[in-house]
DNA sequence: TAATTAGACTAACAAGTGTTAGTTGTGAGG
DNA sequence: CCTCACAACTAACACTTGTTAGTCTAATTA
């Protein structure tokens, strides 16, 4: 136990390397220099180059699918539920927000069946955001807005917040979820 | 006149081929085959891949740069001046979601000289941004927020507009302005 | 008409790509 | 002590990469 294996260990460098330069940018060789070891020692541990991609996409992307379905049906009010699922984005940020940038910019070099699950999982997301904003909006909780402006704007921040958490931001997280959840509900005036 | 060059039509067809698969997953015979011809022939008209990306980056960059210093000094209120800043987000992205694409996502694999000259021009425009928001919170006009939670949050949503206008929204351009204006400044609640 | 040029072509290059085969050494379990 | 498996290694593969050199042809200019 607390053995760190070097599978994971592989999965977390190509994260950190995918993240600054992106999948197709960072080689076999890069991922297995970072470690120390030669290229072709990965293959001891990891299938090929799409695998490691594919366990750090999809893992978050389920992590997110599950998230969302606890989510869903709640009988909380659809702002109480919004503000939980502005907590659930920036706690799975925080903890691993490597990932969400291969997420974020690299989904489109997954093959294409782990490619259309991936995209079948964003979509149903994304629609159920919109369900929850449109139950606030017939509830009279959530102004009359175009509901898809309202779901752009919130996931836009919400997915590119691990591009600004740490850079200027002397907030700790709870101070910084408060505020940020202030900002995309109340707006700033 | 009227005389559509190869050059920009090698430019064009660039942008949207890495906007859909990024910089360095887009060959010189994928961009060749685009416009049939063979990858050699290209350099009849630019000198290089990275000369592609250097051109579609920075004159999109220097015009954000441009814009950006028309309306630093405005003596409007801050909060007008940020309607007109989200003005320009959005006719800068509907005139070249391309461009805007590769400038959010390639940047880093600009050789050394040009990305930072680009990291220097985006941190000026940031800091700009923060100014007018600064402003906005002396002037009592803005409500007494972290500032970089609204930058950050503003700049997310302006920034991958791109990847949502035409996708789900039936809102002509100004409707959709006046639409995320709100939003943006004055929450959804 | 002759000369020049622009812009396509083919062929080739050196370097880098993901991956496989086969080998070696080291440490744990019988 | 022997065995065996794990995890490293070297060497090589077939292919792709950006780019250059040199050639040909059709249109423009002198």
């Amino acid at each position: 136990m607390e053995k760190v294996d070097r599978k994971s260990e592989i999965i977390h460098i190509s994260a950190k390397l995918f993240r600054e330069r992106g999948y197709k940018a960072v080689s076999m060789r890069d991922i297995a220099k970072s470690i120390d070891i030669k290229a072709a020692s990965l293959y001891n541990h990891i299938q090929s180059k799409q695998e490691i991609l594919m366990l750090l996409i999809i893992n978050i992307a389920e992590e997110f699918t599950r998230e969302m379905h606890l989510l869903k049906d709640s009988n909380e009010t659809a702002i109480d539920t919004l503000k939980k699922f502005i907590d659930i984005h920036i706690d799975i940020t925080l903890r691993d927000p490597d990932a969400i940038a291969c997420l974020n910019n690299d989904w489109m070099h997954l093959n294409k069946e782990h490619r259309s699950y991936y995209v079948k999982m964003r979509d149903e997301y994304e629609e159920n955001v919109r369900k929850i904003v449109k139950r606030g909006i017939d509830d009279g909780e959530i102004k009359e807005h175009n509901i898809e402006v309202i779901v752009f704007s919130m996931l836009s921040t919400l997915r590119t917040f691990y591009l600004w958490y740490g850079r200027k931001m002397k907030l700790n997280p709870n101070e910084f979820k408060e505020s940020l959840t202030h900002v995309l509900i109340q707006g700033i005036v």
